[in-house]
DNA sequence: GCCGCAATTGTCAGAGTCTGACAGGAATGG
DNA sequence: CCATTCCTGTCAGACTCTGACAATTGCGGC
């Protein structure tokens, strides 16, 4: 990460990277299929986090703040760095490749949240909807996190989340422009 | 996109599509700058497109109608081969390389809206709380094209985007499960 | 302490994507 | 008809990623 953040991450090899600590670059892309896992870190495991904290809210819930709840739950992860996260966050947004594969986990986890949010609001059209919902949930986590880590007042990353969802329930009376 | 369509995009190698159409492999990464651009499809030039539609619109009218509109435009392209399109979306959905890809267009455009949405709705926060209806806008779009190329029923891809959008204006009211 | 087993790692070779440099041919304009 | 410019091909190279095989390490049983 250190390599990233000084020289980018497209200028920096996985030879050096692998020799920074002490393997081969075979080893290296035996932990990361590629590159640009080195710095997204498991993708499932975080997933399946959401997933069960939003299947865990009562069910009268709106799914919107049942949502919200649930990345609420990755943002307080107590052994989490501030620093560390919010370089990983810069590195993350600086370079193309990287959002790419970022954006890719979130469909992953769009996967696991849609059937659950499907069967919570019901009706026509039920999973085109979710799916809606749903990727809307994650632009707004995926938002909230850049702005955290660009920030330099020191927010509160869950204020930053509550505000771009808060912007989306108030999209039906923004008749003005 | 024949090639890519029965092999499947990441078991054709670019020359095999450089042969196919008669030129070198050389040739092919002068035209695409990455073997996925061949599938997306110039990036840049229909987003100023959307831009434009969205800054055509009355000011007095709601952010998210216009959005919806500046979309609409790009379905309603009269030149528009069905079946090609269709085609072109299975084969988009099919390979991670290229989802990813279509999501850095999105990306884009998404650069492109943000401060026109920003200076329309205001307020404090007005370009995180911007960020996060064009970043929803974009998703529903997607969401809309994916499921109007699985579409089997023919149904109308503007009727599928109305869907997606209402989905999230209702945010507010769904007290119920 | 020694041996066998399994897991981890390194080395080697190869396919594939993408880029830069250079040269030849085709089209355009005077 | 020539000169300039544009397009293309060839060549060479860097880089990512994968498969196959050998070497190493760690561990439990004897």
């Amino acid at each position: 990460m250190d390599l990233f953040d000084e020289q980018g991450f497209e200028n920096v090899t996985v030879e050096q990277v692998a020799a920074e600590v002490g393997i081969s670059a075979r080893s290296f892309h035996r932990y990361f299929p590629a590159k640009e896992d080195a710095v997204i870190v498991e993708p499932v495991g975080w997933g399946e986090v959401v997933r069960e904290r939003f299947a865990a809210r009562p069910a009268d819930e709106p799914v919107w703040d049942g949502l919200r709840a649930a990345y609420e739950s990755l943002l307080a992860t107590p052994g989490r760095d501030e620093a560390r996260g919010k370089r990983a966050m810069r590195v993350l947004g600086s370079t193309p490749a990287l959002r790419a594969r970022n954006l890719e986990k979130h469909l992953l986890w769009a996967r696991l949240l849609t059937p659950l949010v499907a069967d919570r609001i019901g009706g026509s059209d039920a999973t085109l909807r979710a799916e809606a919902i749903v990727q809307a949930s994650l632009g707004c986590f995926d938002i909230a996190l850049a702005a955290w880590a660009t920030d330099t007042t020191g927010a509160d990353p869950k204020v930053l989340l509550r505000v771009a969802f808060d912007a989306l329930t108030a999209l039906r009376e923004d008749r003005l422009p």
